[in-house]
DNA sequence: TTACATTGGACAAAATTTGACAAGTCAAAA
DNA sequence: TTTTGACTTGTCAAATTTTGTCCAATGTAA
């Protein structure tokens, strides 16, 4: 998963160790290692808390989150495409809209 | 969502009842109900069997039942687009990695 | 009205997710 | 080679979410 590699890869860059973000994020390490490598799912305040203590961009982490969340809804499917395809163009039509209302 | 929508159309376009549908589908009546008007999700079982009912293309309606899906993950997120084009390019170097193994 | 199809809401059962805890591995320092 | 510290693995319970049922309401046509 593209979130926990992030994460990792900030965290290391930083020279902080999992026990240090998980006591900021009041998780145990074991819950942190498990977002990290993906087998758990970070809920979305803490992507935004973890942002704020690597000092990373909020949107990019909340990007990743996101996509890992797509991935595990469409992967193994033989319609991927298909409905990234239908998803995209709606959003891409609610933008549009939003502007002119 | 587009595929209650859709489900609705094919039921009606062929003169069936919720009622009858949802016999076949062991759930009550409110529950297809919702399910049409996707105040509930249908669980991926239920599209298949819903399909084979409607005489109506699996693959279609697996295809809006992920794109719901997705726009339920995605919708009121700023990240929204670049998340799913993430999403997009990592299926796509999936399938071609695929070939070649 | 009456009868039937569909919808809305409250609640319970079932399933999934989140987290804590205990025990494990692994590497480096002592 | 023992110890220490970082991280991982597995299991269980608590919490949350989802799925479904039931009853009542609304709508609609005869």
């Amino acid at each position: 998963m593209k979130l926990g590699n992030r994460i990792k890869e900030l965290r290391e860059s930083q020279g902080l160790l999992q026990r240090q973000l998980s006591a900021q994020l009041e998780i145990d390490t074991p819950m942190f290692s498990k977002i990290e490598r993906g087998e758990r799912r970070a809920k979305r305040e803490q992507v935004l808390k973890i942002a704020e203590l690597l000092k990373a961009d909020e949107k990019e982490l909340l990007a990743l989150w996101l996509g890992d969340q797509i991935m595990e809804i469409v992967t193994d499917e033989e319609q991927a495409l298909q409905a990234l395809k239908m998803a995209t163009n709606d959003i891409k039509e609610n933008n549009k809209n939003k502007d002119s209302e």
